[in-house]
DNA sequence: CGGTATCCTTTATGATACTG
DNA sequence: CAGTATCATAAAGGATACCG
């Protein structure tokens, strides 16, 4: 086996492990998991929906972006069985939760100029 | 850079909110960037002092993020013309004003496991 | 409809050598 | 001491095709 170093370990855990802000930055760090959470919120629960209230965005960016917000259960998917399938996103409390605190930081982005 | 969804004139305000979130987002976003804001504030403030509470970080990455972080107005760098020379890292207002944000990130990753 | 598989491009990070 | 220049690698993002 090949020894473990910080840069062939996997980015994620180390990051997580380096210290909390880090780990949650990374979370969050997706280019486009703000605005899916924020859409999310406002009812754009469908995937077909998302695609049409991000900026342009593949299949396969949004759907990997949506894979990994569930691995962090900051959303949750049911899947209907329906012909043809439907699947609702909605938000977990943790993922609701971070929403106040993007706010925050929404504001403090706008005092940068001053 | 985000590119508004146009919907209606309701929606504007929390769009443009949206798009600040990512802004602010993308500005943290760096690796280190968050450690190197937070260890500036503990009077971490020499270059070389910075890479030694940092986990391992090449001279190269540490130089850019801290031009980045310069060039974004979160902290700013006086010269002192001694030999060797010497230079202070410090945050500007904006770069202390995030902090309070970003130890609310924390407490939100530490509930994340419930 | 709601994705995944595959392949490609762009961006971020990293190692090393060197400079004022 | 405090970086920058150069080159290399890793990770993220994107285009396209296809599948249940």
């Amino acid at each position: 086996m090949i020894k473990e170093t910080s840069s062939n370990a996997s980015n994620r855990k180390f990051l997580r492990s380096v210290c909390r802000i880090t780990g949650a930055l990374e979370i969050l760090s997706g280019r486009w998991k703000a605005l899916v959470l924020i859409h999310i919120s406002e009812g754009k629960n469908r995937f077909s929906l998302l695609k049409q209230v991000l900026p342009p965005v593949s299949d396969q960016v949004l759907g990997r972006q949506l894979r990994e917000l569930e691995a962090e259960g900051l959303i949750t998917k049911a899947i209907i069985a329906e012909v043809p399938v439907r699947v609702d996103y909605s938000l977990t409390d943790k993922g609701a939760a971070v929403l106040p605190i993007l706010d925050e930081l929404a504001e403090w982005y706008d005092k940068r100029g001053d």
